[in-house]
DNA sequence: GTGCGGTGTGAAACGTGTTTCAATACGGCT
DNA sequence: AGCCGTATTGAAACACGTTTCACACCGCAC
């Protein structure tokens, strides 16, 4: 019955978001996860190494969700710049409507945790294809799901770039360094600067 | 008597950064701290506010420390982007002699905390500076300090990429998920991008 | 059925960050 | 000298992540 497995590992996890989004990071107890998910201390344990591990696996469940909202909802604009910025706000606003979550599955996420850079990995492969694909202004799909858009070393670079940014300010925004609307202002222009170096062929469409 | 203050404030930080070089993050424990600097610990939370905030105190001792060296040893070539990418394996290589620390120091700049945010605000201006002078191959000095380099609203945009796309990859690397050479090459080709894209008075000297 | 391996449980225990508090030491002021 | 406010101390207590352990349950091979 691995049924019956994976179903708790998915209460536990919805279970955390929850109290992330309640009250961030700190308010994600072990304890409280664990009776709530109705599961042993015990048993959270063995299917997630820490409490950073926990919310990495929060986090990517999250991102998904945000990979089908990009996929419902393909950024819009004429250029890259334009549609690399709606892509940027539409995380944002994601982002913004669960903040104390969006905190925590930050902080969990720049922990350094070497045993989580597998995930972190994943995460940040998915955040770059979607990228790529705000470039282009095209999404690759296989079955409804998105998937490896064979980007060139080019755009791989853009993307690593864009995203490496993007990651920072979150960063920066999670600790209180800048606003929210500070943060997308910053990116914009940011996003500018890589693509006006990005060569020719990005300029326009 | 500030003066036996600043002295026991100053033990307990250098008492953190050894106790970091050794055994990173977890091995910085706060009684361990306070008995080898000779303090309480009722003394240690006086001054800090948290374990975090102590290694913050540690990054920004040790981020003057990087600028001291700087001053010595100023970024080499003949472009801004050869410049800046020897500055950034002078960080590397300072870094990397001590990983431990540069790890536990990046995990607490990384918390999150809003307490932090004016300390982690000056940090990242210090990182830029230092920044934007690589990139004009000129430093701008006060008593032998380095002092506001009154950036130019480009000039500054740029160093700001730089500095996140460098952060990020901190991240990355302090969790495993690159290593040292790759870092470094990583971050050769991302500042290849941003200052190709920095303009014309950019490409040469 | 019996034994076995893997899973889950409940509870206790441990380590460490953080807080609290009463007692004390110290430096400056009158 | 005597007093006051602040810094420091030492020790205990608390909170929570993490580990451990003995035991129960379940499906499956024999």
């Amino acid at each position: 019955m691995p049924e019956e497995m994976e179903e708790r590992a998915r209460r536990i996890v919805e279970t955390a978001v929850e109290l992330a989004e309640q009250g961030g990071f700190e308010a994600v107890r072990l304890r409280d996860v664990a009776s709530h998910a109705d599961v042993a201390l015990g048993t959270l344990y063995r299917r997630f190494h820490s409490k950073e591990d926990l919310l990495v696996a929060a986090l990517a469940m999250q991102t998904q969700g945000l990979g089908a909202r990009f996929v419902q909802h393909p950024p819009q604009g004429a250029t890259p710049l334009e549609r690399v910025s709606d892509y940027f706000a539409l995380v944002a606003k994601a982002m913004l409507r669960r903040p104390n979550l969006a905190r925590a599955l930050l902080k969990a996420g720049a922990s350094g945790d070497p045993g989580l850079s597998k995930k972190m990995a994943a995460y940040h492969e998915h955040i770059e294809r979607m990228i790529v694909m705000s470039l282009r202004g095209e999404l690759t799909l296989a079955d409804g799901e998105l998937t490896d858009p064979a980007a060139s070393p080019h755009e791989m670079r853009v993307a690593e770039a864009l995203n490496h940014i993007w990651f920072s300010l979150l960063v920066g925004w999670a600790s209180g360094l800048h606003s929210q609307p500070a943060l997308l202002e910053k990116m914009e222009a940011l996003a500018a600067l890589v693509l006006s170096g990005a060569g020719e062929e990005w300029r326009g469409e």
